[in-house]
DNA sequence: GCAGAATATGTAGCATGCTACAATTATACA
DNA sequence: TGTATAATTGTAGCATGCTACATATTCTGC
């Protein structure tokens, strides 16, 4: 067993190395990748209320998860959470306008981060890794 | 933001799709997917003895994590721990019977895991996927 | 309308990852 | 030799993932 001959370990080395190097990056505003990634999808959903529902099945995640990490994000006032008045049941979730400010000075990272990882690699080089991706990832679903 | 379009992302679900599947799998040999990578290591590599130091560059993972994942195993009897005579700091970790016979218990299991997963993939696309992985490895390092 | 099922969220406890700090043993060099 | 440094392991506390169980609200079918 060695990294490049497992690929399920290979995948595991390299999603870590991406998350260490994202929370150093993200440090200096406070936040953890998993953190900024729910940052990013409110913004890029403002026109619609986004529930915790919603965050669980777009990111694959438990909602104990979901609950944990918007904890962390309304307690450090990134967010803000109400129940619905036409579903009780539901927790709509916003960005606060710190939430909102950050997610500008983060708009460097999330347009870098990507582009770093993939140099060296031409466009046809990227289209193959996706799909090659997209093939694994139904293999295992 | 969408998982194909952020590669980052798409590497994260994947991985956890893995580690889900595996644990399931694992779950009647009372062990986790972490867990039952140290046993195959430690199964490869019997002619020589084993550190924890050893087991942190190999998995490239801190010191307490691979403290935790030695104590739940040692703790399950799947193998057993001396400090070294030569260099009383270092301890030797070692497969106990347990812990070799579950190894082939689940050698099905490392076999078949690998390969289904890389299913209707060509062994020219397995092989350029590995090299993709690779310069993505290399330009986050 | 009411009982039971379904849905959304909350809580408890665990595994695996981390950093920061501590303790012990070995090494190096003045 | 003796002291400072390095190396290895240990501990505390946190973030993020999970399952299992609990609670509150809504929906369904009679």
């Amino acid at each position: 067993m060695c990294p490049s001959d497992d690929i399920g370990f290979f995948l595991k080395l390299i999603n870590e190395c991406i998350e260490k190097n994202a929370n150093q990056a993200l440090k200096p505003f406070d936040l953890t990748l998993s953190q900024a990634r729910i940052l990013f999808y409110l913004h890029d959903h403002q026109d619609a209320t986004t529930s915790q529902k919603d965050l669980e099945e777009f990111f694959e995640v438990s909602h104990p998860t979901i609950i944990g990490i918007l904890n962390r994000l309304e307690g450090k006032g990134f967010i803000h959470s109400e129940h619905c008045s036409k579903d009780k049941r539901v927790k709509s979730i916003f960005l606060t306008d710190k939430g909102g400010k950050v997610f500008y000075s983060m708009d460097h990272f999330r347009k870098n981060n990507e582009a770093n990882m993939l140099q060296d690699l031409t466009d046809k080089q990227i289209k193959e890794l996706k799909s090659l991706l997209k093939i694994v990832y139904k293999n295992i679903q």
